[in-house]
RNA sequence: GCCGGAGUGGCGGAAUGGCAGACGCGUCGGACUCAAAAUCCGAUCUCCGCAAGGAGGUGAGGGUUCAACUCCCUCCUCCGGCACCA
């Protein structure tokens, strides 16, 4: 009989949602009793048996498409894997469900974006659970609900309360497409919105920022602790935070009481320079531009300020403005020229530098522009520059020269030496800068979680009281076309409130966060997602976390993974949860390809629907299809193609069960006994062999291999049924039956991760009466991998010649004698005493000649 | 430019110091069939050879080793990230 996959995959999809399987249960269990508030359990204690396994939530922009579809089956097969282990687990799923395509398919569509929203979700929602993908929908949560993001403003004071969220003017990321600000996470290389690709420019703005700085050095450290996250991962977070070593040192301005300070990573070339440089957005331009330069500088920072990111930083010209003062070197004594230039970042370090053009390329660029001196300070090893000749600064190692009483000094300890200098004197000292910015949150958009803060006139910035929580988006927003601000700034109705202080008129903030800040804790909200009282329960959090492993894509490694980091680490010196990090194992799936090798997404119309899979080729096909096709972090191409051989499968292991004899033949008594003949006990050892191979493969993720050997034991297993075809020795008949149905029983439980439906089915075709998931995973017997008979290659000179077979537990010289006299080693030896022989047990003999 | 990752049959890929190409797709041959599909069996890295067998072969070149896809050095190509960071 074909396997009918259609009504096979309905049956069991309705018999899962019917007994709840992938209900959480309500108290994991943990050796050592019951847990109580904030016990000392943590991941990694042996025991243990939570699990708290996690994919990425989803924003929800339409269905879910196969890039989707590939990640969650694979935490799908994970968690049916981890569940016959014997894990308690928690495998919840949610919607990161505000943010700016609500706005716009709502202008477009002309429907409010809450009610898109849930739309999309209703419908994703309804795929997911027809696609069998074992979440426990009891736990859903969805970001834009007032249960949900009351808690995420009750965050966000908390980080108020703590001193981590402030305001500030300053000039910020502003995309003029989706006209609101964005975060430094949120602008791409090329100075573009990671949303709509517009150039971003810079606008001088009133904004609310999360102090993730403070966190910097622990954010950076603690990347350490993670050693089940990629690699890639943590350099780009490296990266990302960008640590730097250095020396702040303070210039005084001649003729006044200014000081400015700077920070240089090359302390050693301090007497080299030649001019100093202050970014265009400094706050101190102004007050250190001279009355005979200030148009200039005006004109020049106007200019400046309105050259898109990318068009500041491609420049290969660098230019500048004089401000007419004069800096002076602390060190020589030196007056240098203080000019204004737009390669200077405000945000990096004091956005001010000394410039050394002999030893920096940008400053020998600007200094050559503009005819200011240079001055070696530096000198290769047994080499003298000369500022006329160089065609480029030298900004290597080397000896320190015309500078002062440090001359003859090698620069490396040059850099110790002069830091130690100026610490002394009082002029500056060692410092530590990153690359790191504050998070900036506050988003000029409707769909968002309202700011829960008020604007009094006499009391300024006030928290709304947690007692006031949530602050209510208004729902009957007509016209939230973006227009540059707020579009809640228009709704009277929202902006009037009463400050918390004096009780006095005043103005809520207009703005919404980011929806980063909604994602970066709705992993602990998954730990109690109905609690009206607290964001979670502290006993909740403290039974399941640590994620024991999070799924999803690399793409957010230097956003939503630093931020949800940060707040948890946040929450942790709050008290609220007892782990400063958020998950043990990261795992980061590959992308979904079409056959032109493109992403598949909405946007592109080239998305696979895993509603028409499942009609057309299966559920368990399209998995097995999916995870055969190569490793689970690399990308895979789909095609219909791909498909065949998993489909192929699925009838060969369903023919299989079919023709196996009636349930009362079944043998599965002492199978070593059985396995007398030659056969059974190859394939006796192979079953064993596969069910610890299988496990492994599966714990790391390697569903493809995991496939194939399951695959492999299959094959095997017909092998030797095909040996019944003709029998030779009707005694063994029924032996060879057992060890058939053995492991064929193996074969079902092994893919029952992989193709959940076809083993449900094939578990009850085999009589049995309970949910094949409620059964334990399969432990291999190590005493069946060990081999009567050993199989040794053997290689004269590194190249394969012969073959030995071997009892196990023969002697090394017997063995090396044997291989010795092979008639084939003669025969290339020519009598000739071999040089060495080389053994390794169980593998090989390489004999050298 | 800097930092990661990768490069293996016609294709997806396997093997992380020990028989390169597991498993699957495709192709070819055979069985079944009136025929086809499906299914089953066999072959399938390249070259020489009827065969037995032999030689070469994992981006290129060098090295370490009894033995290298695997480790080391140099280079090429592709992918990803960062990039005026002082």
């Amino acid at each position: 009989m074909e396997y009918d996959f259609k009504a096979i995959e309905s049956k069991w999809r309705e018999y899962w949602a019917k007994t709840g399987i992938f209900k959480t249960p309500a108290r994991p269990i943990r050796s050592g009793g019951p847990a109580s508030p904030l016990p000392e359990l943590t991941a990694g204690q042996a025991g243990k048996k939570k699990y708290y396994l996690l994919e990425m939530f989803a924003y929800p922009s339409g269905d879910i498409h196969i890039g989707h579809f590939r990640n969650y089956a694979m935490g799908d097969a994970y968690y049916r894997y981890k569940k016959m282990c014997g894990y308690d687990l928690l495998h919840p799923f949610g919607w990161d469900a505000f943010g700016l395509p609500a706005e716009e398919a709502a202008i477009k569509n002309k429907l409010h974006p809450r009610n898109w929203t849930l739309n999309n979700i209703t419908t994703s929602r309804t795929t997911l659970q027809d696609l069998s993908i074992s979440y426990d929908w009891d736990r859903e949560v969805i970001t834009c609900q007032p249960d949900y993001y009351k808690w995420t403003q009750w965050i966000f004071l908390l980080l108020y309360k703590r001193g981590l969220a402030y305001q500030a003017d300053s000039f910020v990321n502003w995309c003029p497409g989706c006209k609101t600000v964005l975060a430094n996470e949120q602008v791409d290389a090329q100075g573009q919105c990671w949303r709509c690709h517009s150039d971003v420019g810079k606008r001088n703005l009133k904004q609310w920022f999360f102090k993730i700085t403070d966190y910097a050095e622990r954010l950076l450290k603690d990347i350490d602790k993670l050693t089940h996250w990629p690699e890639n991962i943590k350099t780009m977070q490296r990266n990302w935070i960008g640590r730097s070593e250095g020396t702040e040192i303070q210039f005084p301005i001649a003729n006044c009481e200014l000081r400015i300070g700077v920070f240089t990573t090359r302390p050693d070339t301090i007497y080299g320079v030649t001019f100093m440089a202050i970014a265009p957005e400094h706050p101190l331009v102004e007050k250190l531009v001279t009355p005979e330069q200030k148009d200039k500088v005006a004109a020049y920072v106007k200019q400046a300020l309105a050259k898109s990111e990318i068009d500041r930083a491609s420049a290969d010209e660098k230019d500048g403005v004089f401000t007419g003062s004069y800096a002076v070197n602390p060190l020589s004594g030196e007056q240098v020229q203080l000019w204004v230039t737009d390669y200077v970042l405000v945000h990096y370090g004091t956005g001010i530098v000394m410039g050394v053009p002999a030893h920096d390329q940008r400053d020998f660029l600007f200094a050559r522009k503009y005819n200011i001196p240079i001055k070696v300070v530096i000198n290769p090893p047994a080499k003298t520059l000369s500022p006329e000749t160089m065609t480029e600064a030298y900004a290597d190692e080397g000896v320190m020269t015309n500078s002062g009483p440090f001359n003859g000094l090698p620069s490396a300890e040059g850099i110790g030496k002069v830091t130690e200098y100026v610490r002394k004197k009082g002029l500056g000292e060692p410092n530590v800068h990153y690359r790191l910015k504050d998070w900036l949150l506050s988003r000029q958009r409707y769909w968002g979680a309202p700011i829960p803060m008020v604007h009094c006139p006499k009391c300024n910035v006030q928290p709304v009281p947690e007692s006031d929580l949530p602050v209510l988006l208004p729902e009957d927003v007509k016209d939230f076309i973006p227009k540059g601000r707020s579009p809640l700034a228009d709704v009277k109705k929202f902006m009037d409130a009463k400050c918390p202080k004096c009780g006095g008129p005043a103005q809520r903030d207009p703005d919404t966060m980011d929806t980063f800040v909604c994602s970066s804790w709705y992993h602990l909200r998954y730990t109690d997602p109905k609690n009206t009282k607290e964001p979670f329960s502290k006993a909740e959090a403290a039974k399941w976390l640590p994620i024991d492993t999070y799924i999803g894509g690399s793409e957010h490694a230097c956003g939503h993974l630093i931020y949800f980091r940060f707040i948890t680490k946040v929450l942790y010196d709050a008290g609220w949860v007892n782990v400063d990090e958020p998950a043990v194992r990261l795992f980061n799936q590959g992308m979904v390809m079409d056959e032109k090798g493109e992403v598949m997404s909405k946007s592109k119309g080239n998305a696979v629907s895993p509603i028409d899979l499942m009609n057309t080729q299966g559920m368990d096909a399209s998995r097995l299809a999916i995870f055969f096709a190569g490793p689970s972090e690399t990308e895979m191409v789909w095609s219909d193609q791909v498909v065949v051989g998993a489909r192929r499968f699925i009838n060969r292991l369903y023919q299989l069960v079919e023709s196996l004899p009636p349930a009362t033949a079944e043998a599965v008594g002492d199978t070593r006994k059985l396995a007398a003949a030659a056969e059974m006990s190859k394939l006796y050892r192979k079953m064993h062999l596969t069910i610890k191979e299988v496990t492994e493969d599966i714990e790391q993720f390697h569903f493809n291999t995991a496939l194939s050997k399951i695959m492999e034991l299959v094959n095997n297993i017909y092998d030797v049924k095909n040996l019944l075809r003709h029998p030779t020795r009707a005694a063994d008949m029924e032996g060879v039956k057992g060890i058939i149905r053995k492991a064929t029983r193996v074969a079902v439980q092994l893919i029952a991760p992989l193709a959940p439906h076809l083993a449900e089915e094939l578990w009850e075709k085999l009589s049995e009466q309970n949910s094949i998931f409620n059964q334990a995973w399969l432990k291999h017997d190590p005493s069946a991998l060990e081999q009567e008979k050993i199989e040794l290659v053997i290689q004269v000179n590194g190249k394969v010649r012969s073959h030995i077979t071997v009892p196990s537990g023969t002697a090394e010289d017997e063995i090396k004698k044997q291989a010795l006299a092979d008639e084939k080693v003669q025969q290339i030896l020519k009598g000739a005493p071999p040089k060495k022989v080389i053994l390794i047990p169980g593998r090989l003999v390489n004999i050298v000649g």
